[in-house]
DNA sequence: AGAATCATGTAAGGGGTTACATGATTCG
DNA sequence: CGAATCATGTAACCCCTTACATGATTCT
């Protein structure tokens, strides 16, 4: 099922560093306040993605210590990193069932970032999906298929509800 | 994420099944022909699906030998498998991400099988989506999160988008 | 002859979830 | 005073995917 890669946290949280250095537990809650309602993250998966960051030399790490508190690691963009996301944050999703969690992630750092560029992003995924309407139309359906139909049906109406959403989405301030 | 049990494929090869037995690599090829569009299966996980159902007591199995080919295990309904499948068949999905396999799978069966019902399962399926759109519109959001409001906006369009799919659906022969 | 199909599995590896461990502080 | 929050991780477990093992037959 998921051979192409799952979509990863991993940009995201690039992205909640992008405003500033934070620790590991304080990128959990702003990720769950922030974005809970479309995405989640266990914080045991949150600290490995940091490993892995950290390991990919996307962020660095400084251990500070705190009289009373424990310990706490302060991560910190690369500029590889920073690069990472920009990236990310440009890229259209190419399989339907991506966007509702990366590019709505997408369209929150837009906002948040209030970075430029937002129109293009729009543009390239309403590419996508409407060449994958027309890949559905054009995709060859045994001439009494019924049900071979209804799924093909099926699809296009959810691409097409994401399409009319992107008009929408650019519209809102 | 996933805390809510991923949707299984034990269900479809059930309902494979209700035609007449199988063995496992005949229902991994009907499987694919059939469902392939919508429901991808590896035949690993399709023989520990089958494992575990015999497990469950929901199939028996009996190897059958072959003079030529290797032996080969023919799959037989119980009255226990007969029933989790008639069950799961009329029961709508909760989750608007399990349609797109759930329901999609169902409807093939109606139509395969030629079952009676398919009427209600679709109105309590729409029942279903229409309560989450409610749902939607009725959930709080802070006045000024644009943000909230689109990825409320990007779920309903989704949701009806499926909600007028379904009516779609039981005009087709 | 080599590749694909038939036919069933086991084993290794990867990734994520849950539970556990620690220890101070603050809230009810 | 007990529970939740702060703060970071490790360990066990589960499940899935990929690769491997076997071995005959049929297609190219």
């Amino acid at each position: 099922m998921s051979r192409e890669a799952d979509v990863s946290p991993a940009p995201v949280l690039l992205g909640l560093l992008m405003s500033q250095p934070r620790h590991g537990y304080e990128l959990y809650q702003e990720f769950s306040r922030e974005l809970g309602r479309v995405w989640r993250i266990g914080l045991s998966k949150l600290y490995a993605q940091l490993k892995q960051l950290e390991a990919d030399g996307l962020v660095t790490a400084r251990a500070e210590l705190q009289a009373t508190r424990p310990l706490r690691k302060i991560y910190c963009l690369t500029s590889a990193g920073q690069e990472a996301f920009l990236d990310w944050l440009h890229q259209p999703s190419r399989h339907i069932r991506d966007i509702r969690l990366e590019f709505l992630a997408r369209l929150y750092f837009f906002r948040r970032l209030a970075m430029p560029g937002l129109e293009q992003l729009v543009a390239a995924q309403k590419a996508v999906c409407q060449a994958q309407v027309e890949a559905l139309a054009g995709s060859t359906v045994e001439g009494d298929d019924a049900f071979g139909r209804l799924v093909i049906e099926f699809r296009q109406g959810q691409l097409r509800a994401i399409i009319d959403w992107l008009d929408r989405c650019l519209e809102t301030p």
